[in-house]
DNA sequence: TGTAATGTTTACCAATCGGTCAAATTATCC
DNA sequence: GGATAATTTGACCGATTGGTAAACATTACA
């Protein structure tokens, strides 16, 4: 007989750590291309190369298989912020800072437009993991770049609006792809953009963010 | 006998007018929230306050409904762009146009969700519009800042990431509304959140775009 | 006021949705 | 190799999906 799922978690196969794997990696092609409304069982099933009962034999639910997915995806998602360093020159952070979020949208763009799903159809199911870890996460390095800006390292600003900046330019080219694509036209849709952006980027905070020589 | 619906925008009458004025700003609601494949015709004809064949009556299918939706928002949402003004002064004419499209994000967060769920999906519905219109838009304008670059009027940059970097940190308002909610949290996620994106946004830009004084 | 055009509703359709079940199959371990 | 646990499948369920047909109600206009 089979024994009940809960209890399968107690030791974990390997056909179980596999097709999750499979499972996984079939979910975020298609959540992040339509959005957890917008996406069906049949269709992750499909990609992931298994039937719908078996795939619901590892994930009970539709909200089951996103919620895994969130969590997996999550903490690698904040790597980049939480690696930003307060003993660090507030020049060369913020340079790697957008350095790192660039990367992350040129190679993991799925896990960006996950994410930008979810907030952007209101966050149903992340809202506890916005309002606490994220929260904390930015509370801690706007008091960083708070206190750069005190000590005149760099103008004075909304530290949160920064890091906000930080995240849309950047996230921008993962979750509007097809629109920079569009505009920039086929020539100039190579990966080059992605270093273009990387330059254009690095010049606007860096020279956004230069001390005041006045001292105001 | 009805005559067939092809004919019904020969001469559009009160009734008309009214109807579809009401289903487009419950699919708006509704298409916004949830993008094309999430949304349902049920859910609009509700938010619409009427019966779905009746809904079905004015739009045949859901993606007439959408492309309607499309069509007649897309003009609007291009307005700040088209009065970037090539005569105007650099550091004014970028100011105003983050205010207005900041203005946008905060007045119309449904139309910039629409938009911003469309292009995320990879937008299958407008495509053409992207590759035309908005691209022959944006070259134009990208022209006037280059301009402005080569005279010295503003830092030597790539205009397009320009426009790109403005389009992303003034809709993240609209689109991101719930994250930087959270984030902020409820002691600054009053309107005044608006006040402070636009200060620290002109504060970036106009710092970030400054003529080098070297004149390199 | 009559009537033709327009608008609305009820009842319905096939396809798809998320999910279940029991039977069949495969892997594991003694 | 046999028992037992783990995995997979096909058949199926009720609810919801986008959309239709036709009867019914209302409006506009001569």
């Amino acid at each position: 007989m089979t024994i009940p799922r809960a209890a399968k978690t107690l030791r974990r196969t390997r056909i179980q750590e596999e097709k999750e794997e499979q499972i996984l990696e079939a979910a975020l092609d298609v959540f992040s291309a339509s959005g957890f409304r917008g996406s069906t069982i049949d269709q992750i099933a499909e990609v992931a190369g298994m039937s719908k009962p078996n795939l619901l034999y590892y994930f009970r639910t539709k909200e089951a298989m996103h919620r895994a997915l969130i969590d997996r995806v999550l903490y690698t998602w904040l790597e980049p912020l939480r690696a930003f360093d307060a003993e660090g020159n507030p020049e060369t952070e913020i340079r790697s800072y957008i350095r790192r979020k660039l990367e992350m949208a040129r190679d993991f763009p799925r896990e960006s437009r996950l994410f930008a799903n979810e907030v952007l159809q209101g966050a149903p199911h992340i809202e506890d993991e916005l309002k606490g870890p994220l929260k904390e996460l930015v509370d801690e390095k706007a008091e960083v770049i708070r206190a750069w800006a005190k000590a005149g390292k760099i103008v004075k600003c909304d530290p949160y609006h920064l890091i906000f900046s930080i995240w849309s330019t950047t996230q921008h080219y993962a979750d509007f792809d097809v629109q920079v694509r569009a505009v920039l036209g086929q020539e100039h849709s190579g990966e080059g953009r992605f270093e273009d952006a990387a330059r254009f980027l690095e010049q606007l905070f860096i020279g956004g963010l230069r001390p005041d020589p006045l001292g105001g």
